[in-house]
DNA sequence: TAATTATTGTGAGTAAGTTCACAATTGAAT
DNA sequence: ATTCAATTGTGAACTTACTCACAATAATTA
């Protein structure tokens, strides 16, 4: 490994689809994987796969390929995943209610401890085992808990009056879902459902690849 | 407008970015635009917006800018809103319920006309105005209606069966939220909220811009 | 009319990301 | 022990994407 290298921001993205592939090798019991093999599964190239690995150590042995167990739990290490991170989720609409209801998070240990809605008619609303509360009762609650994430599902004109709030207390990211760019030094990830449908269309008919 | 250049893939991204940018301009009564402000608007950079807009002609007037209305409809072309594409959802769990009732998609002129799932005790329940119908009516469906889009939204373990299943029909392309690569001819666009969820987690722990 | 200011469109230059290609290594077979 | 086949890790080449910088143009002002 060369160290200092700044990571690539594709890098990244792929380092958590390598951690489900060696989940999924691990459970059907195989205990080498080539390079080769885990390109294969996510149709890209070998040569992808082992650059993306090489920017964090080696892992793997020549002629034989890469120990199943030991590289997840490299990549545990390196994505993050043994920690749990505290999640609240802004706006209980049709995003945010999915959100708090979808499994997969929980599993990838992402915890939603609250929500939160403006919207009057809304609170008291049961989510599994959450109910929703309202919007003025933030403070109290960054008060009592400690939030790493927040994901923000409220409609677009009030996102950037959220974020403005938001920046108040000691959060480490937003996952952001309203179409709209957030002015804000907090690390943002945005999510547009829309844009991947639009982004399929135009494939459709441009036929580009 | 240099023809025939292949169209970057983050470009077609953007110019959905950039339609909607366009209506809020539209109606915040604004007539012409710099590639400047709309630049701002989004947190990218000027040239990046004029590079963008002259993969598809020339659409500015120079010292001036860009006529909102006139570029607007412009970018409706290219994007292809104005075409009314049909979508089922196949699943009616979290994410398959969230699609249905998210009003953005609608807006956008993607009309969900069926959802369907393997579960029976699923099948009849309401979401908005459809109700959920058994998967072994696809073939059915699809003999009586044109469906342009799928939506995936199956758990892991079934998808590439349906995938499979659609391939009979004549489909233009499909959006999954499974998290697996699919092995079909069928145009797909992945959608996958834990990887945005591990980006940012990842980003914030090693302080990776 | 000439100067001034604003802004586009794009070729050329950078930067970022991917793929190639091969020496180095490992284990198995002869 | 030697050969053979498999596979890694990585520098170098290549490809894709972004940004710069400036000529060209338009509107405004003097």
């Amino acid at each position: 490994m060369k160290d200092k290298r700044k990571i690539p921001k594709p890098v990244i993205k792929r380092m958590g689809l390598y951690y489900r592939c060696l989940n999924k090798l691990y459970e059907e019991g195989i205990e080498y994987v080539a390079s080769k093999d885990i390109a294969a599964r996510l149709g890209i190239k070998s040569s992808q796969v082992r650059k993306d690995l090489s920017y964090f150590g080696e892992f793997g042995k020549r002629g034989v390929g890469y120990n199943v167990d030991q590289l997840m739990k490299k990549l545990e290490d390196i994505i993050g995943v043994n920690k749990i991170w505290n999640v609240i989720v802004i706006g209980a609409g049709n995003i945010g209610t999915a959100i708090v209801n979808y499994p997969g998070l929980k599993k990838e240990k992402f915890n939603i401890i609250g929500v939160f809605d403006a919207d009057r008619s809304k609170v008291g609303k049961k989510l599994g085992k959450l109910s929703v509360t309202h919007f003025s009762e933030l403070e109290k609650f960054f008060n009592k808990n400690i939030v790493d994430l927040v994901v923000l599902a409220v409609p677009e004109n009030a996102a950037q009056m959220v974020v403005e709030e938001l920046e108040k207390y000691n959060i480490k990211g937003i996952i952001n879902f309203a179409p709209i760019k957030l002015r804000t030094k907090i690390p943002v990830e945005d999510v547009d459902i829309t844009l991947s449908f639009k982004s399929l269309v135009f494939r459709i008919e441009r036929e580009i690849k």
